[in-house]
DNA sequence: TACGTTGTTCGATATTTGACGAACATCGAA
DNA sequence: TTCGATGTTCGTCAAATATCGAACAACGTA
């Protein structure tokens, strides 16, 4: 990515619930895992949410650490997924309830996808 | 209880995902709740964990806040027990996911229960 | 090669959190 | 009523967190 190469990623042994939980108590990044939900990758500049750019970089890479997302760069670019696949398998259900609850709350509704991904 | 009466417990819905997730991200109090997960109610007493007093009780007050557990006082003790029933109409699978992960790891067995309730 | 774009990293704060021991409050018992 | 037991609360620290703006680094492009 940009300023610096090869961001971390757990694999799936690493991943601990701790941490996981401690990274889905935030409202800012249950937000941006909502709106990684349908799995589909989201370009870093899609991402809308009421923070500083800096502070969402921290919040993204609090997700990626806790190997609940994954960041591709590409050129200048990064892009972001969710890990669903290996969150199910190393903590089966836990997501399911997660979304669950926060959808029915409305949970972290500040953070959006950009409607036009021009937009960028 | 001893101290002061009448501890708050938030009534179900004032539960919030946020809350049960902070309060589920600490090792200590993951493991107090494997502890009740039997649901039985347990006595303060019983409960060891490698902390001062002081902080169990802290713990065992975030675990309350958050509506996970439920205080009872009886003359000078005090009784725990999981709001199973209200996590889980509150926030469906959760618990169980959390007590999946959890029991596969063996997160939070630094806290157990006294072999012998007089033991209080 | 000089720029502009895109995120990341670096301090600097302010807040929250975990932990401890000591003091305190409440209840039951001597 | 004087103790002893049982938790809670308080004051204090240290460590972790959330945020921000500014400086940086890596790419693509003019």
């Amino acid at each position: 990515m940009v300023g610096v190469r090869q961001p971390r990623h757990p694999d799936l042994g690493e991943i601990t619930l701790m941490e996981v939980m401690g990274a889905l108590s935030d409202p800012i990044r249950v937000g941006l895992v909502r709106v990684l939900a349908d799995g589909r990758e989201r370009g870093w500049s899609e991402l809308r949410a009421p923070v500083a750019k800096s502070t969402l970089s921290h919040h993204l890479r609090v997700l990626r650490d806790a190997g609940i997302t994954r960041t591709r760069q590409e050129g200048t670019r990064c892009y972001v997924q969710l890990r669903r696949r290996d969150l199910d398998a190393r903590l089966p259900g836990l997501l399911n309830a997660v979304f669950l609850a926060a959808d029915s709350d409305n949970l972290g509704a500040q953070v959006s996808l950009a409607e036009d991904p021009s937009t960028t």
